[in-house]
DNA sequence: CGCAGAAACGCACGGTCGTGCTTTTATGGG
DNA sequence: CCCATAAAAGCACGACCGTGCGTTTCTGCG
């Protein structure tokens, strides 16, 4: 009676799931017995909903690039454009990699499945993540632009190298916060940015 | 009859060739069959040389940490300090990390390893990991600090900053080089490195 | 050369994985 | 309430994994 079937129930949980267990273990480590498991399911009953396993892969990774732009992104753009919509990006950005997002008991699930795909020859998966990569530094360069065109920034700011610059951070972030268990991570990342965006500012 | 014993020759080469395959695939992707494959040889025979499998990866870290040493830190003490052995490092650093050292054919075998142990709970592995990487960032701010001696850089550079930053850079550049297979990644971690010194410098 | 010890091998074990097949159970529109 | 259909389960398969044991081959000193 629902107007969401009893299928489309459970496989919105299992992605749930799925993404969880991603960002510790990684795209390929997931397991679908274990994930199953988790679900209180069983190994079979679980398959049936993905027909493979790289197709589940596809899936979670689909689903945390839908989550990722609605946590991050979308309510970015209730800020107002330039360099406060930047910050406002980045301070959401740390919560997403660090410990503050429930969803993603083991950081970044995108850190995590580039390093598992960096040197796999090409296939869906990578290709998927790729794309997901060049279009979210895409996006940042265009938030950049932003920040040029209000005046925040300086005419000749190359908004590709930031937007790079920035990823960067973030990796280091995770990297610092997970392995290291740094606790100046987090204030470490944002003197950096800040700097980053010092040399950003008009020469006053 | 050699110095060496046969037992030693295999061994090394041994763990030659299971840091590049780790490269690939990490520490944990290694197996014993396929390194024993590569190397002729039968999975007993390779696995008695370790004794297992965690053992394995103890003694490729090792390799690896030596090898790192030998052919960024090692070579940087011939350069004058300050500025010049910072770049210096950095410099050898990207061929490390990139495509220039075949004894790595996936990258930097540090990020690779990370990642797959940043959320693993404690461990022998994981340990040894940690303490090399936190003894690199210690390094590096030490060389940091020999430029501030020298003048190169400013009296209040914070130097674990510094090292924390451009830590961030090569992972940035692993990412960009690696998954992405940006033929930029290059020039652009320089050009923020430059920005990096720049901003390290005495105001004139 | 002879022989003790090192090095490598062959083989098998228990375990886990992804994936199909058949069968059972639950769902929900008419 | 019925019953077609969807969802989940049970079970088995072949492949690959790390690891141990007994045996065979090689190495290199006396």
């Amino acid at each position: 009676m629902g107007v969401v079937s009893k299928g489309e129930q459970t496989r919105e949980l299992a992605l749930r799931e799925a993404l969880a267990q991603s960002s510790n273990v990684g795209l390929q480590g997931i397991t679908i017995g274990a994930l199953a498991d988790s679900l209180g399911m069983s190994k079979s009953g679980l398959f049936a909903h993905f027909r493979s396993k790289e197709q589940l892969q596809l899936d979670v990774l689909d689903f945390a690039g839908r989550m990722f732009v609605a946590r991050v992104f979308t309510p970015a753009l209730d800020v107002s454009s330039g360099e406060p919509r930047l910050t406002f990006i980045v301070d959401r950005w740390l919560g997403w990699a660090g410990f503050a997002d429930y969803a993603l008991p083991g950081g970044c699930v995108f850190v995590t499945a580039a390093r598992e795909f960096d040197d796999e020859p090409d296939g869906p998966v990578r290709d998927l993540l790729v794309t997901q990569q060049q279009e979210w530094l895409d996006t940042l360069a265009q938030v950049v632009r932003g920040g040029v065109r209000e005046g925040h920034f300086r005419e000749d700011a190359d908004v590709d190298q930031v937007a790079y610059d920035i990823l960067a951070l973030m990796l280091g972030y995770h990297f610092a916060v997970r392995l290291l268990r740094d606790e100046r991570a987090d204030s470490r990342t944002r003197r950096a940015f800040e700097r980053l965006l010092d040399d950003l500012r008009p020469t006053s």
